[in-house]
DNA sequence: AAGGTATATTCTCACAGCCTTATATAAGAC
DNA sequence: GTCTTATATAAGGCTGTGAGAATATACCTT
C-alpha cells in the first residue's frame, strides 16, 4: 500500500528526461553516472536531481556499488498508472489489436518481434 | 498526426484536478458548469483553465449549446499515454487479468483530487 | 435593444520546478 | 591520513504554471 504518491508518479513521469531516463533503465539497470552520460546536455546535479525524483516516487531503486549508485527500473511504481488509464481503455474502439501490435515491435526484449 | 504535444498530454494529466475532471467525462459528456459545480474550491475561471489544458492536450472535444460548451472525453488522446506504460507491462509478471479485476473494485471511488 | 446566463480571456501574483554553481558525503586508491 | 572518483545536497535565479479578480464574448430571452 503506501499511497502518498498518486501525485507524485504522474508528475514525475510528466517530464520528458524522465521518461527518457525510465526508458533506459527499461533496458537495463544503470549507474548514475551512465545514465547522465546519455543526457549531455544536463549536469551531474540536474541529473541527480532527477533521479531523486524517480526515487521518492518509487519508481526506480538503488543499490550502492562501491561509490557508484546503480539504479533499477521498479515497474510496480507504473502500475498505478497503468490501471488509471486503464479505466479508459474501454472508450476508443477495438483498435487494441493494432495497439498491441505496435507494442510488439517496440518491447525491447521479450522477444515477439514479428516486425523490423 | 499533429503530434506537438507528446509532453502537454503527460503534463496535463500530471494534474489530479484535471484528472478528476477526465473522469467526470468518462461517465457522460457534462457542461463546463456542471464540471465546475464539481470543484467547490475552484472559481470558474479556474475551471476554464483547467479545461484549456485538456482541450490543448486532445484530451476532450467540445461543441456549444445554446451558450453552454459541452465537454466530452476524446480518449484517443490517452492512448499515447497507455502506448507508453504499456511498454512496462512485460516488466511486471503476467497478471494483468488480476489487475483488471482489481480495478473494477475501485472504478466507483474517484477521489475529487484538490487541495490547497 | 437591454438584460441575463454561460463560458472564456486577460492580468497580476505567489509558488513550484528546473537549471547552474558551489559544496558535501562516501568509498576506494595511494 | 590525503587524493581521486562517484554521487548527492544546498543556494540562487529564471521561468512556467495555477489561483483570483475583473473583463470580454457569445447566446438567449424579453
Amino acid at each position: 500500500m503506501v499511497d502518498v504518491s498518486t501525485t507524485s508518479v504522474f508528475s514525475a513521469v510528466a517530464d520528458p528526461t524522465r521518461r527518457a531516463m525510465l526508458d533506459l533503465l527499461a533496458v537495463r539497470p544503470r549507474s548514475a553516472g551512465e545514465i547522465g552520460s546519455q543526457f549531455p546536455d544536463l549536469t551531474q546535479p540536474g541529473v541527480s536531481s532527477h533521479l531523486r525524483v524517480l526515487r521518492e516516487a518509487h519508481l526506480v531503486s538503488v543499490t550502492a556499488r562501491a561509490q557508484q549508485r546503480v539504479y533499477s527500473l521498479r515497474p510496480e511504481g507504473l502500475r498505478e498508472l497503468q490501471q488509471w488509464v486503464a479505466k479508459y481503455q474501454g472508450f476508443w474502439p477495438d483498435r487494441l489489436d493494432a495497439l498491441e501490435e505496435h507494442l510488439d515491435s517496440k518491447l525491447p526484449k521479450r522477444g515477439a518481434g514479428k516486425r523490423k
